[in-house]
DNA sequence: TATGAATGAGTATTCATTCAT
DNA sequence: CATGAATGAATACTCATTCAT
C-alpha cells in the first residue's frame, strides 16, 4: 500500500500527460463518454492527481476549448494587409491550424456545446473580409455577404473534419478548392497577386 | 395521485406525447443532458409509463434518428427527370424538410452520434446528382465532385441550423443563394427551364 | 381498443389457466423470477384479471404450497393398520404423490421458503411410525430414530428430483432402493407379508 | 457524513467486511431478498464502497460459490490410500468444512441456483468411491450405485443442515450415523481397520 | 506530489399492483 | 368478466469529487 509521490514524478508532466490524454478523449469520445477514471488510466495516475491540476472535468473543458479559441482567432489579427491576399491567406492559416491541432479542433469545433459560438464569430471575422472585399468581385455584390459567409464557414468545417483532419486532402487542395466554390477563379487569379 | 388509470387516458396520446416532449428536450439539450425524469415530467406522467411505451432512452433516441433517415432519404428516390431541375427540387425539397421538421432536424443532423453517417450518405446522393449533372456546368468539370458535395452539405447545414430553422431566412432564399454559390449563376438559369 | 369480456371466456377457466401457468413457472423458474407478467402471457391474458382471482402474486404461492401440503398430509392419515407395511405403503403413496405432482412438488418441496416446515413434518411423520414400528427391526434399535427420518427424508426429496420426477426410476423401482437402503432387507421381507 | 476518505480506513478490511457481511445476509436471507443497501448498511459503507470491491451482486454471489465449491472438491484430492477408511474419512472431512463454514455452505449447497451442480458433482465422486470400495460391501453389490450415491447426498444435505449447522449433532455422531444407514456395521468395522 | 479509500447525488430501469372503462 | 393505462416504491449501478495519509 504505498502512498504519496512516485519516483521519478513531475508534477508539470504529469499535468501536461492529463492534458493530452483528455484532449485524445474528448476528442474521439465527446465530453459525456469521456469520464475522469478513463483519462486518469489513460495518464496512468489515480483519480485525486487530477484534481490535484484541474478544478473539475468542466473546466478542463473549458480550458481546452479557450486554447482552442484563443489560437484560432489569433489568426486573424496578424495580416495588415486588406486585400484579397488576406482572404486567401485567413484561409491557409486557418485550414493549417487545424490541421496541426487535429483533436483540440474536434473538440473546439465539433465536440463542444460551445462551438456554435466560435462558428458564429468565425462567420463574423469573414464577414468583415468579405465587406472590404467586396469591390473586387462582382459575385459579392449580388449576394447577401452574411449568408455566403455562413454557408463559407460550413464547408470549411465540413472539409476539414472529412478531408483534412483525416489527411485526404492536404491544406493547399483544400484552399484551391475552397476559393474556386466562392469566387468565380479568373477574377480570383486576377486579383490575388 | 393515486394509482392506475387516469380519468380519460388514452395510451396513444400519451406516447405521442412523451415523443414530442423527447424530441423537443433532446432537441435542445442534448441527448445526455436529457434524463428520463425530464420527459415524463414535461409529459405529466410518471418513469414507468415511459417504459410502457419505449424500451429505453436509447431506443427512443434511435427511433428517432431512423423516423428522421427514413423521411430524409425518401426525398432523394422521387424524382423521374434528371436534369438540372432535379438538383434545384432537391436542395428545396431538403431545406423544405428540415424548415417542417426543425426539431427532429437538430437532432438527426446534429445531436446523433451517428449524424456523421447521414451526412455521409447525402454527400454520396449529392455526387451522383452532380455527376449527372457533369454536363451542364463548366464549372463542374474542372473540380473535384466529391469536395463540392461535402461542402455543399457543410453548407446545407450551417445555414440550416444559422438561418432556416431560427426562421432568419426561407427555403426559397437559401436555394437561391446555395445555387449561386455552387453554381454560375447564368448557366443555371439558361439550363433550369 | 376492444375492452371488456371476451368471447367465449369464461372466469374459472381463466383462473384455472393462471393457476396452471403460474405452477409451471413457479416450478421451473422460481418464485423471485416468475412475474406476474410472466404468468399472465402465459396464460394469454392481462395483468388486472389476475388479480381478478388471486390477491396476489404472494398469496397465490402461498395457496399452492398449501394445496400441496393440505393433500401430502393426507397420505398419512388414511392407514388403520399399523405395521411393516404402513411404512412401505406410505413410501410407496409419497413417492406416488410426488410423481403425479411433478411441478407442485418441485415448488412446495423446494422452491418454497416454507418448504423447510414441510419437511420437518414429514420427518416427525416417519419419527412416529419408525417409533410404532421399532420391535420388527433390530437395526432400528440401536440408532437414533430422529437422524434415521431426517436421512430419510433427505433420500427422498433427492431421489424425487433427480430420478424421479426426471422420469428416470419408478415408483416402485425408488421404494425398493430407500427400503433396502433403511432396513436390513431379509427383515424387512419377512415381516412386510 | 463528509465525503472521502474515512479515518482509518482500509481497503482490504472494507472488502473482506463487506464479504462477511453479505454472505451473512445471503445465507439468511437469500440471493433475492438481500439487497446491496442491506450488505452495505450492515457494513456501514455506502454503495458506492461496494462496487469498489465487486463488480455487481450477481458476481460477488458467484465468487462466493466459487469458493465455497473449490474448497468443497478439493476435500477429495487428498487421500492417497483408497480403502473404506478413505469413504469414512471423506464424510468426516465433509461434515467437517460444512460445520466450519456454515453460512457459505447455505449459500453454495442451498441458496445458490446452481447448487444442484455442486450436488450433482458430490454424487459422481461418491459413486466413484463406491465403486472402487464394492467388494467391501455385499450390500452394495446388489445395489444401484448410482441411487444410493443420490440417497447418500440427500442424507448428508440434510443432516447438515438441520443437526449440524444447528449445532444439534456433531461431525462424529452424524459420520457414525451416516455410516450405519449405508453399510452393515459389522461388516464396516471389520473392514475399516 | 500523489495515492488509497470513500461518498453524495444521481439515473435508468423493473415490478407488483390499481384505477377507469 | 376483462382490459387499457398508469403508478409507488424500489433497486442495481455510475460518476465526479473529496478526505486522510
Amino acid at each position: 500500500m504505498a502512498r504519496g509521490r512516485k519516483v521519478n514524478s513531475n508534477g508539470e508532466r504529469s499535468k501536461q500527460l492529463l492534458r493530452e490524454k483528455a484532449i485524445e478523449l474528448f476528442a474521439s469520445n465527446g465530453y459525456y463518454q469521456t469520464k475522469i477514471s478513463d483519462i486518469v488510466k489513460a495518464a496512468n495516475v489515480t483519480q485525486p492527481t487530477f484534481y490535484l491540476y484541474f478544478d473539475s472535468k468542466d473546466s478542463l473543458f473549458i480550458d481546452l476549448n479557450e486554447q482552442f479559441q484563443l489560437n484560432l482567432f489569433r489568426l486573424f489579427e496578424e495580416h495588415p494587409g486588406q486585400n484579397v491576399a488576406h482572404f486567401h491567406q485567413v484561409i491557409i492559416n486557418l485550414l493549417q491550424y487545424f490541421s496541426e491541432n487535429p483533436l483540440l479542433t474536434k473538440i473546439g469545433l465539433y465536440q463542444s456545446e460551445e462551438s456554435y459560438l466560435v462558428k458564429e464569430r468565425l462567420v463574423e471575422k469573414f464577414e468583415h473580409i468579405l465587406e472590404r472585399q467586396k469591390q473586387y468581385f462582382s459575385k459579392l455584390e449580388q449576394m447577401d455577404i452574411h449568408i455566403i459567409s455562413q454557408s463559407l464557414v460550413g464547408s470549411i468545417e465540413r472539409l476539414t473534419f472529412t478531408l483534412l483532419l483525416t489527411n485526404k486532402k492536404t491544406v493547399d487542395q483544400l484552399t484551391e478548392e475552397l476559393l474556386s466554390i466562392y469566387f468565380v477563379k479568373e477574377e480570383l487569379l486576377t486579383y490575388a497577386r
